[in-house]
DNA sequence: GATTTATTGAGAATAATTCTTGATATCGGG
DNA sequence: CCCGATATCAAGAATTATTCTCAATAAATC
């Protein structure tokens, strides 16, 4: 898989879901740029990185190109309270600490082995498709 | 505690947090609400119901009332990706699970004794002051 | 009882996101 | 390779849930 510019249309077909994504040169730098620092931008955030390399992509662009990624799987949407969406390119099973004194997310990762399903009564005979696990609070001094 | 109008000082004091909360009629009515059907509603949900006790009741005090009982306390507020928040009295820890194609939320209890703690490896030193477990899918036939 | 503070209701304002539209770019079939 | 069908883009308008502002009322405190 080819994420440099310029774009060409053989660098299509990334995907973990259903149908193919298509890798616009707007969607390599969004993803590039999720992947480069991994510090759960906001949508406006990803757009201030992104026109570095892209001066004239458009805010909503950046959001197009966003749920492109999400829906196709490649990026995980993360959402604290009320407050503006963020994006995490961590695909693995993980929960979200929020030190707002601090204003960091960091990943939190399950115990190996351990799930959701260890801790929770599920319902019976449910189907999970998606799982989110926030959690608020201070770090510590380390 | 009386929760019936017409309000009286007497019943002001509900809180189970730093300070009382004083109970006007309107954060009465909204409270009762949210114990009488237990079925996450909304802000606008809520406010629809308590007209027919309160019909000159505005909008903005449903959320004044509601951000009053969440900063209280006494009702969870419940954030499912970006809708509209919705409030839970069930102020034991638990999570929620939505299933979209029947629009419900249902409360998902711990198994007896568990926590989060038992499958996250939670940053050392770390003090959790809120967490939020949010399951998407479908529910079972029952 | 007078003064201070909190709460209410009505509507305006805000913020994040989504929608609309016309222009471009890419894809697939012949 | 050319052409119609589709997808994506950018810009700005529109939407939605929520918050803010402010004058009026109510309750708490002095």
């Amino acid at each position: 898989m080819n994420l440099s510019p310029p774009y060409r249309p053989q660098d299509s077909g990334i995907s973990r879901e259903g149908s193919l994504l298509r890798m616009t040169p707007q969607r390599q730098e969004v993803y590039r740029m999720l992947l480069a620092k991994r510090d759960h931008p906001s949508a406006n955030e990803v757009f201030m990185r992104v026109r570095g390399r892209l001066p004239n992509i458009s805010l909503a662009t950046v959001y197009n190109c966003l749920e492109a990624l999400v829906e196709h799987g490649l990026v995980k949407q993360v959402n604290f309270e009320r407050g503006s969406s963020r994006y995490c390119p961590n695909l693995e099973a993980h929960g979200h600490f929020h030190d707002a004194s601090r204003g960091v997310i960091v990943d939190v990762k399950f115990k190996p082995g351990m799930t959701l399903a260890d801790v929770l009564e599920l319902p019976e005979g449910a189907v999970i498709q998606d799982v989110e696990i926030n959690l608020r609070g201070q770090l510590g001094l380390a």
